[in-house]
DNA sequence: TAGATTGTTACCTT
DNA sequence: AAAGGTAACAATCT
């Protein structure tokens, strides 16, 4: 499910079931996505519920009423699934039974994805070291972050460290919209390309989220939507090339997308 | 079938 | 020291 956009849409989700409800039975799988111990989780959210939630890039802050707030991140399967019914969803990992017999549980099939007690998102945040949220960046910060680095553009806007929120599917669909090659080296941008840069992750990062919001279809001049090897390029001036870049798979437009020299 | 998949991170090298 | 690249994690799909 998750990059920012996805996990926009599981803070929807979560908004319109299951805040304001008591809850009264807390079910936990396998532990290593817990990041404190299953007891503590147990502890924590019995009797207690959720007042509201917040996102962090692509971690979703669910708000307690008592004792801070359970943090979801949701790996790359992970989802949240609502229901009335009694038997639990395949890779269920955490379950909440509601006061009205409702119930939540956070699906993980791979298991990628981690389950965090913590105090505040700010207190998160800074123990985690996570970078400021990409639809909040200011176009100055941004440029701060870009100096005096040296690695490709593509891992420096997947590292969440300096931009919370960006992954692999939007890196590269953020690239081919403002034509810049994904290996190209931060150094090497001009100071055009660096604007560029951020209008196009601002840009890209609210069309998809609205989409996954409202459920719609994303643009057919994204290459996301055509994200395979030989593919046809939205643009129809090549095909999509397949490439590996800081160790994850590209896929880019070499038509499009002309590498520096 | 080998390689791919939206995630992070420990561990290497430079 | 710090930055960047790689492999590993688990389950499934093509």
């Amino acid at each position: 499910m998750p990059e920012l956009p996805e996990v926009a849409y599981q803070k929807k989700y979560a908004d319109a079931t299951i805040l304001h409800k008591k809850i009264v039975n807390v079910e936990t799988g396998d532990k290593k996505l817990f990041q404190s111990s299953k007891s503590e989780f147990e502890e924590t959210l019995k009797n207690n519920q959720f007042t509201g939630s917040e996102r962090l890039g692509k971690y979703l802050f669910l708000n307690l009423e008592k004792h801070g707030v359970l943090v979801v991140h949701f790996g790359m399967t992970g989802r949240l699934e609502y229901y009335q019914h009694e038997e639990l969803p395949k890779y269920a990992q955490l379950t909440l039974t509601f006061e009205d017999h409702s119930r939540v549980s956070f699906t993980c099939p791979r298991k990628f994805g981690k389950l965090y007690l913590a105090e505040s998102l700010i207190e998160f945040q800074k123990r985690n070291g996570l970078g400021i949220d990409a639809l909040a960046l200011q176009k100055v910060e941004f440029l701060e972050i870009l100096k005096s680095k040296t690695g490709t553009i593509k891992a420096l806007l997947m590292n969440q460290k300096q931009i919370a929120g960006i992954g692999n599917l939007y890196a590269d669909e953020i690239l081919f919209q403002v034509k810049i090659h994904p290996a190209t080296k931060v150094n090497e941008l001009s100071e055009k390309d660096k604007l560029n840069i951020y209008d196009k992750i601002e840009e890209v990062l609210e069309v998809v989220k609205k989409v996954r919001e409202e459920g719609q279809k994303l643009p057919e001049s994204y290459i996301t939507t055509v994200r395979k090897k030989g593919a046809n390029c939205p643009r129809n001036e090549g095909k999509i090339e397949q490439i590996k870049v800081s160790g994850r798979t590209t896929y880019f437009c070499p038509n499009c997308q002309e590498e520096k020299s």
